[in-house]
DNA sequence: TGTAAACTGCCACTGAATGACATTATTGCT
DNA sequence: AGCAATAATGTCATTCAGTGGCAGTTTACA
C-alpha cells in the first residue's frame, strides 16, 4: 500500500492524498468483486468512512472514480507531452510520449489499470466513460499543438487531427489488447508490454491505414 | 411539420413516429429556448402528453432526446455504407458515404441538426454524448467493414483504425464548423454546404497530417 | 365480436448528484 | 502557546433522471 505521500507536504495535502487514494482503492475493489452497477456510492463511502458529500469533493461521478487509474495514465501523458519538444513528425513524438507515460507507470497502478481496464470492457457506462475521457485528452493535447506550433486549429485541421490520430491509435491499440487479454490465461507480468506493442502497432499502422483498399486487407 | 408517416403503415406504429417526433421536437424547442439542463424531462412529456415512462420507451436518456437529429445522420451514414461496395481506398468510401448522408438529409433535418449541434457545443453533457455516439457509430461502421473484408479487426488494426480516421474526420470538421458557424451570421442557408466542405477537407487533410512535422504548419 | 398482443400510464422507488450551512481540523502568525 | 483565519469535512434536505411492477387502454386479427 504505497500511501506514502511526500513528507514535504503539510498534512492537509497527505491526508487529502490518503483519502483520495482510499476511495480510488475501495471502490475498485468493491466494483471488481461485485459489478460496477451493484455497488452504490454509499457502500464506497462507508468503507472509507467518509460522506458521500466529500467524495464529490474529489470525483465528479461514479464513473471518474472508477476509472481513476486511466485518468492517471492521461495526466501523466499530457504532462509528459508538454514537456517534449516537437521536432520530426508530430506523430512520432505523440506516440513517443504516450509509451513513455505507459512506461513510467509504477507497478501497483499497473495491477490497477489491468483490473479497470477488464471492469470497463464489461461495462457499458465505463467504456461510454472512458472514451469521453480518451476525447478529452485529446482535446488537451490538440491545445498543446495549437500553442506548440503558435497554430489555430481552425486554420489548419491538421492540428486537431492529429489529436484524433494520437488517442485513436490508443483506442485501437488497447482495444484489440483488452480483447487478447480476454483470451489469454496471463494476466499479469507481461501485460503492460503487449498494451505497448499493440499501441506502438495501432500507431505504425496509420499511414497505411489511410489509404487501404479492400485488396490488402489481410486474411484471417 | 412533416407528420405524415408512410400510410402503408399501421396505426400503432404511425402513431409511435408521432410521438417520438412529438418529443424530439418539444424537448429540442424546450431545451433551445432555456438550456438543457433547466429542462426537466417532466416538463418535456407535459407539453407532449405522454408519460415519463412512455418517453424511457423511446429514448434512453435525456440526452438522446436532445441528439435526435444527430443520431438520425449516424442511422443514415451506417444504413448508407452498408449498402456501398468495397472499392478503391477505403476511407474514400467511408467519406462518399457521409457526404451522401449529408446531402441526402432533408431541409427539416438540417434545421433540427444545425440547431442541435450550437446546443451541443453549449452543454458539457450533450457534448460527451454526442462525442459518445460518434464512436459508437465507429464501432457499426468497423463491424461493417470487417464483415465486407472478411477480416477480423484484431488481426488487422487498420478495420479498426479505418473507422477512427472517419468518424475522427467528422468529430474535426464539425467541430470547425461550429466554431466558424458561431461567428457568422449566415445561420440559415448554406450552413449545411459548408459543413459537408469542412469534413471533407478534414478528410482530404488526414495523409498529410499523418506525417507532418513541425515545419509544415501554417501560420495562422 | 372476442381475444391476444402491443402500448400506455400510474406509482413507488432508487441512487447519483447538489446546495446550504454547521462543525472540525490545520495552518500561520504573534 | 494561543488564537484567528482558512481549509476541509459532515449533515441534511432536496432534485431529478431513470427503473420496475402492474393495471388499464388500444389495436390487430381470426
Amino acid at each position: 500500500m504505497p500511501a506514502n505521500p511526500d513528507r514535504d507536504l503539510p498534512l492537509r495535502e497527505r491526508k487529502k492524498l490518503r483519502t483520495h487514494r482510499a476511495l480510488v482503492d475501495a471502490a475498485l475493489r468493491l466494483f471488481l468483486e461485485r459489478g460496477f452497477d451493484e455497488i452504490t456510492l454509499d457502500e464506497v463511502v462507508d468503507e472509507v468512512e467518509v460522506s458521500k458529500r466529500t467524495f464529490f469533493r474529489y470525483f465528479s461521478s461514479k464513473e471518474d472514480v472508477a476509472t481513476a487509474a486511466e485518468t492517471e495514465l492521461w495526466d501523466a501523458y499530457v504532462a509528459g507531452f508538454a514537456r517534449t519538444p516537437l521536432d520530426g513528425p508530430v506523430l512520432a513524438t505523440l506516440r513517443r510520449a504516450l509509451v513513455s507515460a505507459l512506461e513510467g507507470m509504477d507497478a501497483e497502478w499497473e495491477r490497477r489499470f489491468i483490473a479497470t481496464r477488464g471492469l470497463i470492457a464489461r461495462t457499458p457506462a465505463l467504456r461510454d466513460h472512458s472514451n469521453v475521457c480518451s476525447l478529452r485528452t485529446q482535446e488537451r493535447l490538440v491545445e498543446q499543438i495549437e500553442s506548440k506550433l503558435a497554430v489555430d486549429s481552425r486554420a489548419d485541421v491538421r492540428l486537431r487531427l492529429l489529436g484524433e490520430l494520437a488517442v485513436g491509435a490508443w483506442r485501437c491499440g488497447a482495444k484489440n489488447w483488452v480483447r487478447q487479454e480476454r483470451h489469454s490465461e496471463r494476466k499479469g507480468h507481461g501485460a503492460r508490454d503487449t498494451l505497448v506493442s499493440r499501441v506502438v502497432e495501432a500507431f505504425d499502422a496509420l499511414p497505411s491505414a489511410v489509404v487501404m483498399t479492400p485488396e490488402a486487407a489481410e486474411g484471417d
